[in-house]
DNA sequence: ATGTTC
């Protein structure tokens, strides 16, 4: 297909309706990453108009600036369908791993009480949060009925078991429970994999960080989400591992049996959608709530470790009770209100961005908006940003959820290949844990956009702002 | 992302 968009501002250009398109294509990018997408022959933009051409979509079909090449929807998409316009839901426009997503803590130390206990720390993470392909947990015990009640209460039910406060639930998305969860909707092989899972990082680009607050751009935003300049704060990125994943196949599979019977025409089969108001796309949306509410639980029980490995590291109550300062996911499909209509928006590797005054936020943040946290890659600074009005009025309340990759993982392996990276992270003062020598050459910072200039575009484009910058000390990775 | 090709 040929890409032709034109520039409307800055940072935004539009790909005007044509062909099967059933509404405009969006995009924020600068020149840089103009060029990127040019270097892959826009296979990424050609994945957004791709997503246009289905049933029910409002416009416009939107990528954000850390947009890349995914399965069937560009990871970095966003896109609304309306369910009283025969709006569909796509199992490939949540991904695969539902509700993955990041939560930040913040801690009472600062960045000099850690360097003398770094290392020590970073061994007692290592050893209680399980990494890589397939880890399990030993010391969590879960059966058919509690897994099945984890799938309806999300990380409430982590709370209620003792590992966690109230107050974190306070200051996840969407209270770390999706509504509409039916863990009847979710197959048995689906629970085999999460059984033995809950409480695991996995692999990938997943990650556990300690980091210090290098730079504060907002003081008033900051002070409101309790970050100040030296603080030691920790980033956790994961998702629902196993179960999310045999979920989103067993779903794929099903609507490719029942797409003709719906007439809805792929344009690409990867794309596989269903009605929302469907048998097959109620099914999804119950087992993706599901798979969703595993994910919140997923980073409480690992919150619960976290505060564990701290307190294990010497620190004194008060600094390792890590508050949370907030979770949000940027994988999965929830309905909203935009413009006076219900919508289903479907966030894929975007972040939910919404402004002040806006619905579900923290008392606390009402005010300001939300915490939108982006993380950049392991060598470099993760961010934090504040959601906007601006983000409301353009893109369904979202913005971008990381930097994005420029190296393909393979390319990325060859490019590294000799190299010593965990010595060289030390070296930059970074304590790196790995279970893979081969994650960690996947995941080398060079494989990775600087996330400056994607936070750049969100921020010139009015998606979000700006608040704090964090540097990493400490990474766990799979 | 993923018991990394059920």
């Amino acid at each position: 297909m040929n890409v032709s968009f034109v520039q409307e501002d800055r940072y935004t250009f539009r790909i005007p309706r044509k062909g099967k398109m059933r509404a405009d294509a969006v995009f924020f990018a600068s020149k840089r990453i103009l060029a990127h997408l040019e270097s892959e022959n826009y296979a990424s933009l050609v994945q957004l108009m791709n997503v246009a051409t289905l049933p029910g979509i409002v416009e416009p079909a939107l990528a954000m600036p850390d947009i890349h090449w995914g399965y069937g929807f560009p990871i970095g998409g966003v896109a609304a369908f309306d369910p009283e316009a025969g709006g569909v839901v796509s199992p490939g426009g949540v991904g695969f791993d539902i509700n993955c997503g990041v939560r930040l803590l913040a801690s009472g130390l600062e960045r000099r009480d850690l360097e003398p206990r770094k290392a020590w720390l970073a061994d007692r993470l290592y050893e209680r949060v399980p990494a890589g392909v397939g880890s399990k947990r030993r010391d969590v015990k879960l059966n058919r009925r509690s897994l099945a009640r984890v799938l309806e209460e999300g990380a409430g039910w982590v709370v209620r078991q003792g590992w966690g406060e109230a107050d974190d639930l306070d200051h996840i998305e969407s209270g770390g429970r999706l509504a509409g969860a039916d863990p009847g909707r979710v197959s048995e092989r689906a629970y085999e994999r999460g059984l033995p899972q809950l409480g695991t990082l996995g692999s990938g680009n997943h990650f556990l960080e300690v980091q210090y607050v290098e730079q504060v751009y907002d003081p008033e935003v900051a002070a409101a989400f309790g970050l100040r300049e030296d603080q030691v704060t920790v980033l956790i990125h994961t998702g629902s591992r196993g179960l999310g994943h045999q979920v989103c196949q067993d779903h794929v599979q099903k609507f490719l049996q029942v797409a003709p019977k719906y007439g809805i025409e792929l344009v690409d089969r990867q794309l596989a959608a269903a009605p929302i108001e469907s048998p097959e796309g109620r099914a999804y949306l119950g087992a993706m709530a599901a798979a969703a509410n595993y994910a919140f639980a997923n980073r409480q029980l690992i919150t619960h470790y976290v505060r564990e490995a701290f307190e294990a590291a010497g620190f004194a109550p008060r600094d390792h009770a890590l508050r949370v300062v907030y979770d949000l996911a940027h994988n999965n499909a929830k309905f909203e209100t935009h413009g006076g209509r219900r919508v289903l928006v479907h966030r894929k590797g975007a972040t939910r961005a919404f402004g002040p005054g806006a619905s579900d936020l923290p008392p606390a943040y009402a005010a300001v908006g939300q915490p939108v946290l982006v993380p950049g890659d392991m060598g470099r600074y993760s961010y934090v940003l504040v959601g906007t009005a601006g983000a409301m009025e353009k893109s369904f309340g979202s913005s971008c959820h990381g930097a994005g990759r420029v190296l393909s993982r393979a390319r990325s392996k060859k490019q590294v290949k000799g190299r010593d990276l965990v010595r060289e992270l030390a070296e930059a003062g970074i304590e790196l844990r790995a279970v893979s020598r081969r994650t960690v050459a996947e995941e080398a910072p060079e494989a990775y956009k600087d996330v400056a200039e994607v936070v750049q575009v969100v921020e010139g484009a009015g998606l979000g702002r700006r608040v704090a910058r964090l540097r990493p000390v400490i990474v766990v990775k799979g």
